[in-house]
DNA sequence: GCAGATTATGTCAGCCACTGACATTCGGCA
DNA sequence: TGCCGAATGTCAGTGGCTGACATAATCTGC
């Protein structure tokens, strides 16, 4: 919002074109942001959104590919903010181990900012908001396959195994993902808004239950 | 298709309307699928659809909800199938044994019928075209999160846990959920059609490495 | 600074998924 | 047969999304 001082570029300067691009992506997604919490994202046109920003409704749209994306755009960053957490998990842990560490962190580590729609809290509305909008949670789970499709070649890598050979990989990443969709759900359906430390605490207790789960019988 | 020699309903014959209602039902289910086979998902519009069918494209509407219901129809059959052949499952069986058993069986008794929508090769075809259509694989993708709430209830009352205390059921049908997802993405991504016997190794396949993929170091 | 190449944006027309309202027709049933 | 309710058709309209073209803003080499 607030430019700085002109003051000459050193390197590697963006230029004006660019950083005019950012700002109105910056805005579009800020604009939407408000607009779906606050009356809801089917009510929500796209023409409303573009006219926030003065902006024509085909410019949106050369930003986003359609309404869903603006919505989901927050999380994007916070799925590459993990991706790099788990980039600089040591390499003694298991791989197990290493991805749900990574989660933790990144979750930890995005209380740092407060406000605007890349702050937790902003987060984490989103997600309530998307496991109840029908469209927009068949949106983000594709998202979220996608990323596991990354996550399975990032896992190999590290283990040093052949994706195509070693379903390990994708087994790994699928009941990860499975396991932390379902901390999310428990998060969005519980009344009480506990914040970030609430939702590591959440995905904590879930995966604790993994192995659990998935051994012997469970009566008492 | 074909219709049965009119005979005086004995008890229960569900009536004309009824059956033309699913005759209609069918039809359409069946128009779509050979057009979306044929010609793309993307490039079939509702119109076609309900032209091949003859009747308004408003009538579409009433029998599903949007172009991808209709898609996904045959899908929701199998589903079902499966949850009757996990209500089956001996209770000796660990809950893990019997979901993995119960998806086993539910496409092996499949192979009984050899044509038409519901058939396997069909629901085959199926799953590859969901795979690569977009918007498609986003509204599966919700649908088995949905089931998956039937399934955490399955389970739960199986093994007289209460779901909202005992966090089990939810992790193992997330985890459940996403194995097998990574299976059909396999199956999909694979050249050969191995038809339903190469969908049933495959699943094992994958289910077979759970436990290896959670635990320890792969590195050898 | 300036011309010319790029790139972002606006405008416009149009397709198509989807919906509400109302009229009509068809099956069920007394 | 005549009535009721369910199924269907028609129509008009909204809104997401796209291609084509024109214009305006940046960038680049001079």
């Amino acid at each position: 919002m607030a430019a700085q001082p002109a003051s000459p570029a050193p390197v590697q300067e963006p230029g004006l074109r660019a950083r005019k691009k950012q700002r109105t992506r910056d805005a579009l997604i800020e604009a939407a942001h408000r607009l779906f919490l606050g009356q809801g994202f089917a009510r929500t046109t796209v023409d409303e959104i573009a006219g926030a920003v003065d902006v024509s409704q085909r410019t949106f749209f050369r930003y986003f590919a359609n309404k869903d994306e603006v919505a989901l755009a927050v999380l994007a960053e916070a799925e590459d903010h993990f991706i790099q957490q788990l980039r600089a998990r040591p390499a003694e842990e298991t791989p197990f181990q290493a991805l749900r560490a990574a989660i933790v962190d990144a979750w930890r580590d995005r209380g740092g900012r407060d406000a605007g729609p890349s702050s937790v809290t902003a987060a984490l509305e989103l997600i309530r908001m998307i496991e109840e909008t029908p469209t927009l949670l068949a949106a983000h789970l594709r998202r979220v396959t996608e990323q596991e499709r990354v996550l399975i070649g990032i896992i190999a890598e590290r283990e040093g195994v052949d994706p195509a050979e070693d379903l390990r990989p994708a087994v790994l990443a699928a009941a990860f993902g499975g396991v932390l969709r379902a901390a999310h759900l428990s998060w969005s359906a519980d009344q009480e808004d506990t914040g970030p430390e609430g939702m590591v605490a959440l995905i904590d207790r879930h995966f604790d239950q993994l192995v659990p789960a998935l051994g012997g019988h469970w009566r008492a």
